[in-house]
DNA sequence: TTTT
DNA sequence: TTTT
């Protein structure tokens, strides 16, 4: 009833583009999304999971996506079920992309255009990168979000954990 | 029950680092997101949407996001509600990130190592970048996905649309 | 650039159905959704979120959502930006809703149809409801999604925590 | 990096538990999640995806969760790779559940307390379940979602297609 | 109040 | 291997 899928990682290959018989663009290709704990072991852990890209979105893929690039998919998780040679019923997984964004590189177009790789190392990046703002008092007095706020000191029931 | 919200934006602002009277850190930031589609009249749309981080993730914020970053936001959407001077109630919406990716730089060791275990700039990314591949087959006979896949022609049924 | 929520809880009223001067249906109502975990006071903390639906899927509401009823939102979240009566500028936090499920009445031919509520109590419901199943082995070895699996005994590896 | 599931659907078996050599518990169960468009031969198709969750969710899940049961799932995508009898490397996917939402059964108090704060049938619910409401002029004069707000007719503008 |  |  619900199938939401989102993933972030970089290709591990080009994608590969083809056309099905009536003409509509298929891409695919896999993406390198790793986990965010380590194994106890110690080795960073990786899941490959395989993307597939229907009609516009996979010809701008073919063009712009390559390995490497690093990409955020929105889709759905589906499983598809063939017989092999054997005879054998295997089940494939793979995410159905809905929309695909190429995050690390500006010089494409992009589906939608939005991003934007080299954004300039401006003055203030440069000037505080290793320490965090000494500067603010803790307090909430003055909360960004808040226009009209009073003077409310955080307190222990806005925190989350 | 459940509350899950997925953003990738440019942060408008440097995050502000707080702290709680406890000590605990807190940063808060916004986050331009462009929307996919421009407005009738032609203009691209973007949400302002506020970000909330508690914890370590904050100060690795505050070390490393500044004005312009792109980044990922995984969180909830909570909604804040509190009297102003005039005496009405306002609400203050705001996603309270769980994990903060950043992506569009490289020189930093991130929240989890965001950066990228095979990125270089392979050959094969200088050769065709503006050409789609044209030297498949429009057939799925070599599917990559599927190690002992038989040759099947993709068949209508496996359009998603 | 990628905005996506994901929200189930309750209506917490009658979802209210406009047209715009053009004639398309605008459905909107509010979702309460439970947080996790209580507040430190020890009370329940709900957020209460605007929901907008547009079309169809907006007539669909409005027959068949009503106050308590449960549903499932998958949407983006908009900023929606005017000024009220004292030229004050109030932004609007809420979700456009892409679709929407309706969770807990099979009396619905709902969007898309694939609910059921009352799926009748089973008997091997009845059997066994209160205890965990005490009879299976503390063992992989059966694995039952991966069906030429050897005996593998679970490992550390595999605790994702 | 981000690797973010959320799917909705119903139990195909009742959760098998089990444990692992240091008593760390373990469930899984398959989810049949119903596609949204029925296929080009007009049958209704259905995801099948195996789910696994740990710690006091597995039990959770086991003791409440049973075939046929609407659930909620929120984790992520995991690929999983193992040698067969025949020397071939299988790959399953699976998604790793962060939390378990139980949908169609006030009777459990679930892992969070899913029931309902305001569900009761109130009686405009039995009122008015089959039509629209036809009572509301189609103007967002009266936004219920922003307490200041100016009359302002909804724009084109505001249409998000 | 806004980012590329 | 499958749920409503």
């Amino acid at each position: 009833m619900l199938n939401r899928v989102i993933l972030i990682g970089r290709l591990t290959q080009d994608p590969e583009l083809r056309y099905t018989g009536s003409g509509t663009a298929v891409a695919s290709f896999a993406l390198a999304v790793d986990r965010m704990r380590t194994s106890q072991s110690g080795e960073r852990e990786t899941d490959f999971i395989n993307i597939v890209v229907w009609q516009k979105q996979a010809e701008l893929c073919a063009q712009y996506l390559h390995k490497g690039r690093l990409a955020a998919v929105d889709g759905r998780l589906q499983i598809r079920s063939y017989e092999n040679r054997e005879g054998q019923k295997v089940r494939v997984a793979e995410v159905v992309a809905e929309t695909v964004r190429f995050l690390d590189r500006g010089d494409n177009s992009s589906s939608g255009g939005s991003s934007g790789y080299s954004q300039g190392p401006g003055q203030s990046q440069n000037a505080s990168r290793q320490a965090p703002e000494p500067k603010r008092t803790p307090r909430f007095d003055d909360d960004p979000f808040a226009d009209d706020s009073q003077s409310i000191d955080i307190s222990d029931d806005d925190l989350p954990f």
